[in-house]
This record gives C-alpha cells, structure tokens and sequence, in this order.
DNA sequence: GTGCTGAGGTCATACGTATGACTCCCGCCA
DNA sequence: TGGCGGGAGTCATACGTATGACCTCAGCAC
C-alpha cells in the first residue's frame, strides 16, 4: 500500500496548522507576532506548539520573495586576510546577527571581480563598502549588473559625497601622533606613505603634515602595505642624507617592514631611529621593540557601519555621519631623538 | 492622467517577455540555456537583447523557492581576524565565486551562538567548517536549530567519522620538523601546545612525539593560540631545570610569544635556544630573527573544502577525502644546540 | 484528405509565505 | 427582535521563477 506523499522535506507554515488544527494564515500571524487582537492566546499556544514539535522553520526563500527583502547584505572589503579587515567583518557580523541579517563577504582582490557572472547569487538588500580598494560607484558597480542603486554605506570614507559614511577619526589620531613625535624633539621626519592613495590615506597625511610645526619632512616614499613593501621602502628613507631621526608609517605592516631595513642598516629601534605605525594591527605587539602606533577600533568601525546600514534599509535614514576616534599607544618603538 | 502602475521596481521575467513579444516561459528557457530544440535562434537573440535593455537580472528569492536550493553556503569558522582563517575564506569565496555561490560567513567565537534566533535569515544549501572551536555534530547544531541535516564538509576534522573532510596533513608536517630539530643535534625538547584540543592539534602531537627518535620532551605546557599566552607559557618552559635547547610550537603565534620570553630571561634565539611555530601565517616573517616553521596551504585547504562541498550538493557525493601537504619552512629561529 | 511528426512556443501551476478582505458568531443594547 | 460591534479566524491572492503538459502549424507520406 503505497503511502500517500510522505510529507519528506522540511515541514512548512501548511504542516504546522495542520498540525495545530488551524489555518495557514493563523500560523503566520504568530509567527509574525501580529495577533494582538486577531487569535486567541489558546490558539497561539497550539501553533507555537505545532512549531516546536514540527521543528519548523520559516523558508527564507519564500519570506524573501513576498517581502522584497532578503535579509542578507554584502560587506565589501579588500582581501579578508587582514587583521584590519578580519575585525571589521567581525564588528558587522555581530551587529547582523543581532538585527536577524545575513552577511556575505565579498573580497575585491585588487579590482578583481569575483561574480563578473551577472546571474550571480548575491541576494542582498544592501552593502556596506570599505572604500579601501575602491570609489563608492565602483564599489556598487563591482557588486555585479543591476546592484547600481542599492542602499550603500562606506567605511573609511569621504564624507559628504552623497553617501553615509562611517569613519576612524585618522586626522586625530596622526594629529596626535605628529605632536607626541615632535614633542619627543624630532625635527627631521621620514614619511613611509601608502601606496594605493584612497581618501583614508590622503586624510592621514594631510593632517600629519598640518601638525608638523617645527618639524619638517625630509624624506618621502610610498609602498604597499605589506611586509616587504615596507621593508624596501625604509631601506631608501634610512639611508637618505637628510639623516631622518624618526620613520612615520602609514600601516603597521610597514613599520614592521621598516624594522627589517633598520636591522640590515645597522641602526637600533628606537636609540637611532624611532619607528611609528598606524592601526594597531596584531603585528604591532609581535615585533620587538613593539610598535609604537594609533588604535583603530576596527570592531566598533564594522559594527557602527552595519548598525547605519540596517537603520538605512529600515527607515530609510543612515543617521548622521559617525566618527570613531583612535588612541595613541606609546610603546618601545619611539624615544627621543640622539643628540647630534 | 494618472499613469496606470508605472513598473517602477527591478524589471522581471514578465517585463522581458513582453518587451520581446514572447512568453515568460521562454524567457525563463533561454536564460536556463534549455533551448536547444524548443526556441528559435531568432528568438533567443531577442531575448537575449531585450535581458541587455532593460538590465534584466533574475529575482534570487524566487528562483531559490522554486528550484529549493539557495546556491548560498555558510562557512563555519572560529573568529575570522586569524590571517589563517582568512586565507581559508580567500579560498573558498574563490571556488564558491566560480561556481555562482555565494558564501556567508558564520564565526564561532568561543562557542558563542550568533543566530539563536529560530528565525535565523541564513538560508543556506550547505555547511563548510573548520573543526578549530567544535566536533562535526556541534558545527552543525551551532548553524542554528533546524540546520542537523544540511551537507557538510569538515576542514582539519577526523577523518573516517562519516563526514567528507578536507585536511592539512599536520602529521607529516609535525614529522618533518621533528626530524629537522633532531636532525640539527637538539635532545632535550620543550613543548608548547594548544589549549584548545581539536583533533588537528592532537595529530600534531601524536606525529611529533613518534619522530623524537633519540630526542624526548622534557617539558611541556598548553597555552592559547594568542602572543600572550605564548609568552606566559614559554617563560616557565624556558625556565626549566631540565634545560630544553628547542622549543616546539604548535602555532607561530604562540612562537612570537616564546620570543618575548626568551629576550624577557635573557637567552638569543637562535644561539641559545632554538624556536619554530606552525603555520607559517604573516607573523612568522614579522619577528626577527624569521621564525621556522612549518607552511600550511589555507587558501588551497579553502579551495579545496568548498570544491567537496559543491560536489556534494551537486551530485550527492564529496569525493574521497583530500589531504594537502604543508611544506617545513627553515629561517633563522633554528640552530644546533649550544654544545654544554 | 488524413494522420503523423517535430519544431516552436504558450499555459498553468507550484514553490512557501504574508496580508488585506472577508466571514462567522456571540453578546449586548435599544 | 433587530442590529451592531468586535473578537477569532479563514480565504484568496501575489511575490517571480521553472517546468511538465499542452497547443498549433507546416511539411510530408500514404
């Protein structure tokens, strides 16, 4: 005797007022919590019953296509292997988590497009864009054909281009660094610049040079921002003529790198050359002497990004630009400079 | 006037077929490519041109609905700032990118539960984790009520539990360094393990133990993968009255920590005692001298792991286990023992 | 002329949910 | 007794897609 259709797959909202003894309707009215005046507490206790004892669970496919949204936005970063980055995911996957949204993560290596296919998968209601790697339309326009006008937030960001944005406060932060390395006493600086020069990176310079005071920069160089990058470029700054007595990098990775050049040079970190970084990355404590640099709170940035983004699709509004201020972290790498 | 219902949101199947003068159906046949003898080459360009103008890109919810498949899939690892995890994701974004499927990353942190809310939004076909924080069947029940019987590929998990898995070998790592340290004349090892006991680092032990040889572990304590618990545990090992002239890690974190402890009692590395990591993650080229250790492949393990994971779901099966080799990596943490 | 075949499409329906419109019934007031 | 208000649910439909079942011809063999 061949059973009539075992109901097989996961049971649905049909399963669960059958189960209950009610209509479908019924079961999705207490799902959604809108029952105030409309089913009986009794009623409501059977359904959440049924639910319990079905182990159902609402198919997301089907919520999504009747309400228009998938509950799932995109955070774009430059690759996730960096700490930097690793946090930022963490902060918005947190916030996300709590307000019932899905997050996928969506690296842009180097202008890479990962989905060039234009049936891509992505479903999203939303994107949260570190600006990193990237303009806020190419950012939008690298999330695949048709994705132009969806609701967007960048991190690190200008602001007031039209976009709500979520910054580090970098101006502060290398205000304050700028002040404690002149107040140290150093007067001739080496500057170890970014190579890809997004507005993040321009801010940071900008305000190290306006702080400057009685000092000067006497020697220049930009390198990516990695180990080796680094290392290179310091090989040049330490070696100028100009005898800097203290290298300020723009990424921790450099100024790990910076340390290396400094070893192979002979000079000690910080008696002969102060060294600085900037973020705050796992890599500043690992080095020895550790790194004196400027926190940025990474978390908090990928958490008060997400929370904008969430109220942005949920009332339409982002709420005003937010600001996370940094924290100078004074450490080994820094010391007044040799007399002479 | 009033403008009867201007289409206003994205364009649809529907808005296509119309502006190509056919059926939706055919529409939804030309763009699944099943075309080959139910539509005209005529009328497919005109589709195809009539997808162009109107920047036409299919509703993922409802495909998802009809088709009972979210092309999404959840890759379960612990906090995802470890550059190893990282590159893991690098990977398997990768794949899954190539594949038209996007990836949600869902990070455990110390067993926390991100989605205890049965209306969790993660719709997903399939499951990909690490085993670093969990045993397969928690993976599973920590994805959310409802997920016990979704596809899953473990990553560094025991392999023959019934679950496809996707493996570094560690053990053939573990040995290789074992006989390198042996090798160089070193007898009385130290050894600085994981707290946290997942089956990867309980193989490393095994492997390592099995290829002392001569050698033999006159010291030994567990610590977190963090440069503070490296540091604090490497303090008493280093102190040791048996006087270990190499100390083993299972991770380069914990390596940098044993560092800070060495300079902190006052012993060089490499001259008076050696040191390597595991991993080969970035900070084993930050501290100087670089760090010996061994390289794992976290971008292929990611590659690799999402590859099985697509198979499953596409033909039911994951294919056999794969097992990927590291490679020992000798840098200048290494030397022979001091002779005394 | 009839019947058949196959190419080229269209029709109708189902996936599972959410919700505005509707029904039914009970109690109460005039 | 008629009517009415509101509490408790149900009905029907729409979201956008994919697909099995149908439909319509043109061409051709008999």
């Amino acid at each position: 005797m061949p059973s009539p259709q075992p109901p097989a797959g996961r049971p649905t909202s049909k399963d669960v007022a059958k189960h209950a003894g009610v209509s479908q309707s019924t079961v999705s009215l207490v799902l959604a919590e809108k029952w105030r005046g409309r089913v009986s507490p009794a009623t409501v206790e059977a359904v959440r019953d049924a639910v319990a004892a079905l182990g159902y669970r609402p198919n997301t496919s089907a919520r999504s296509l009747r309400l228009g949204r998938t509950h799932t936005v995109m955070l774009v970063v430059p690759v996730l292997t960096s700490p930097f980055f690793g946090a930022v995911h963490t902060g918005a996957a947190q916030v996300a988590a709590e307000r019932d949204f899905g997050v996928v993560v969506y690296p842009t290596r180097d202008g890479v497009d990962l989905t060039p296919n234009p049936f891509s998968s992505a479903a999203i209601d939303g994107v949260l864009a570190s600006s990193m790697a990237a303009e806020p339309l190419d950012v939008l326009r690298s999330a695949g054909p048709g994705t132009e006008d969806l609701p967007l937030v960048m991190l690190d960001s200008e602001p007031g281009r039209g976009v709500p944005t979520v910054n580090d406060d970098v101006a502060d932060g290398m205000r304050t660094l700028a002040e404690y390395v002149v107040g140290l006493g150093h007067r001739r600086v080496a500057r170890l610049r970014s190579a890809v020069q997004t507005w993040t990176f321009r801010a940071r310079d900008a305000a190290f040079r306006a702080a400057l005071g009685p000092a000067e920069v006497v020697a220049e160089a930009t390198a990516p921002l990695t180990l080796d990058g680094g290392r290179e470029a310091a090989l040049t700054l330490l070696a100028s003529p100009a005898r800097p007595t203290v290298l300020v990098c723009d990424d921790d990775l450099q100024a790990a790198g910076a340390y290396k050049a400094a070893r192979a040079l002979g000079r000690r970190v910080p008696e002969d050359v102060s060294v600085t970084g900037f973020g705050d990355l796992r890599y500043a404590r690992v080095v020895e002497p550790e790194l004196t640099t400027v926190r940025l709170p990474a978390v908090e940035l990928g958490a008060r990004g997400m929370t904008a983004l969430l109220d942005l699709l949920d009332t339409g509004d982002a709420g005003p630009d937010v600001v996370l201020t940094g924290e100078l972290l004074v450490r080994g790498s820094t010391a007044p400079p040799a007399s002479g």
